[in-house]
DNA sequence: TGCTGGCACTCGTCGCCTGCGAGTGCTCAT
DNA sequence: ATGAGCACTCGCAGGCGACGAGTGCCAGCA
């Protein structure tokens, strides 16, 4: 596709308008220490690339800027994520051995460390609670008439369902219920509860009891959407500083703030295999000016879900991509079981 | 202070600066309709206004910009928190109307309307979990020498603390550690609970039990810090386009991050007695440009949170102001046991 | 054949100037 | 005390020219 020299060309403009936000000119690329060739030769090199789709002028007699197409050429020829400068390994390894505490507060300041790595905005999607295992069901009285039932994940998160009721219910029928929902639950998969016929828990043909309408309610209480609040996002004050048009950033900001969105389009840009989406590639035509790089992380040997970083098309990949890598790859390793992260 | 004609001036460049973002001159001034007088005694008024420091030329002329004094005036002539408008008010009501579920869920969702309502950022602090009476408590064994304890608090919140243990107790002394612990912490307030000295909780003078060690530990964890999570923020994304410089935005934005401070921002410019807080009242020097309107909101007649809404010092203050106190107000009446919100 | 130096050309930016107009302060008549 | 009139200030928009960065093309050279 790309002839050698034109490669050379093309990762120079694209470094270098990654740092500099300016137009490049073929002077200042025939400058660079890896190419040789004068700006001459630059500049028909340059002309071709713009041709192909890569670089394009602003207006004429400015320098070049990548495309979208040539951003994709410069990640794609980057090979793997780059390792971590010192102090960034150091960072992630302290924060990593500090972390303790509750799952939600570790996921929170993950991506508060992911932003301060990398400078943009930070995203971390949690573990699904629907594959995590139950440990335990509690029923809790507490208003008349409504019934707060509370379980506990063998990850440590812990979820709740207010379940509202016709007839007020006494103590006993309450602690009764939840005797049931525990030998039912415990053990199993939240998707697997879902999965309980609501209705086939009567004991036998009699009427249904107040035991029976608490254990059928909570359950169908507990078969609803369990997605809320799994996402933490951090250093957006970061990012913004990256744009310079207010409309562009409020515009950003208005994506992260629909928690479900962020996750949809990280998991559909996970879903088709890429790390990274530049631009229009994110499937958000809000996000034209932004790239996305996500990873998924491992815990005890299943994907249980997704860091990202948000920042502009000119974005500093292999550092992104690096911080990325590794932070997923620790949160993962602190997550699992063994608890030597 | 300022006489009759003087104010009504005053009141005029105020209205008009927040309406256009622009300079006003004296002409303008004299041409609306509470203005009787020629543009040449406006202009001796507006001198003087000036000189007392209410308004101030951004350069010689051009037309004047209300200083902090200038709407601090305005907004404490402006009396209590004006009528919503229709719509709005609809909106209010029908939200709470259909407002149901977790605490938590519904504060943040309250955070949504409030930026809805007035098209700044809304920040929404819950209830702090010191004052709520326990529900029950349970002891979950999550891992080898990891306990999770769960609270369940009668508004409805749960809180959690991992407890980390140097043994590996088995399900008995869980179950009865857990016992103990609600047989000394239902019915009393968290605070409360915090006060109960972890050292006096062995049953004798003989060693530490597994149990004794379960108890102290958690209550010892129960007494940390229970302000995580309970702010909510919305509507940054409208926020932002009240601002021309990115660099503002980022600095606001920087600040709503910190959770914490935020919280203390509020129950700060609250304590103070304001229901407003201009510019540098905020006591942010970050926040010159802001303004903060806050109100704090009511559960079973106790103090039990504070909402705010923050914008651009030229601010809708009339329109912030019945927002946040109706929506107040609401979220009161909802919280409150009897649930006819 | 392919690279490079040279050259003419384009065009955006910057500084300068100028005219305009919004807005002011002052004064004087009422 | 008020308002009409007037001189003055000064930011801003628009026009103009110099500058220079950057380009495309071409001819000559390895």
């Amino acid at each position: 596709m790309l002839d050698e020299r034109k490669a050379t060309i093309l990762r120079a403009v694209v470094t270098e308008y990654i740092e500099s936000a300016q137009p490049v000119g073929s002077s200042h690329v025939a400058t660079a220490p890896e190419v040789n060739v004068s700006s001459a030769t630059v500049r028909s090199a340059m002309a071709a690339l713009e041709a192909e789709g890569y670089l394009r002028q602003p207006h004429t007699s400015a320098g070049r800027v990548p495309t979208e197409k040539g951003y994709r050429f410069f990640v794609d020829q980057l090979g793997g994520p780059g390792r971590l400068g010192a102090s960034e390994t150091q960072q992630v390894r302290s924060f990593f051995a500090r972390a303790h505490g509750e799952i939600e507060q570790m996921l929170a300041d993950t991506s508060r460390l992911l932003s301060n790595l990398t400078r943009y905005a930070a995203v971390v999607v949690g573990p699904p609670h629907e594959v995590a295992t139950v440990k335990s069901v509690h029923l809790v009285l507490l208003a008349p008439r409504v019934v707060l039932a509370v379980v506990v994940l063998s990850n440590g998160a812990v979820e709740k369902h207010t379940v509202e009721l016709d007839i007020d219910p006494d103590e006993l029928s309450v602690n009764a219920a939840g005797a049931r929902l525990s030998s039912m639950a415990v053990g199993r998969s939240l998707a697997d509860v879902a999965t309980i016929p609501h209705s086939g828990v009567a004991s036998g043909g009699e009427p249904p009891s107040i035991v029976d309408q608490l254990v059928r309610r909570t359950l169908a209480a507990l078969g609803g959407d369990h997605r809320e609040d799994q996402v933490f996002i951090g250093g957006t004050s970061e990012m913004v500083s990256s744009f310079d048009a207010i409309g562009t950033v409020s515009e950003i900001l208005r994506i992260l703030e629909q928690q479900l969105l962020v996750v949809d389009l990280l998991e559909d840009v996970l879903g088709r295999g890429l790390s990274v989406a530049i631009g229009r590639e994110t499937g958000n035509e809000a996000l034209a000016d932004c790239s996305l790089v996500v990873a998924p992380y491992v815990v005890d040997g299943e994907t249980a879900g997704t860091i990202g970083v948000l920042g502009p098309t000119r974005m500093h990949y292999d550092q992104a991509l690096s911080a990325v890598a590794v932070v997923a790859h620790r949160l993962g390793r602190r997550l699992s079981e063994g608890r030597d992260g």
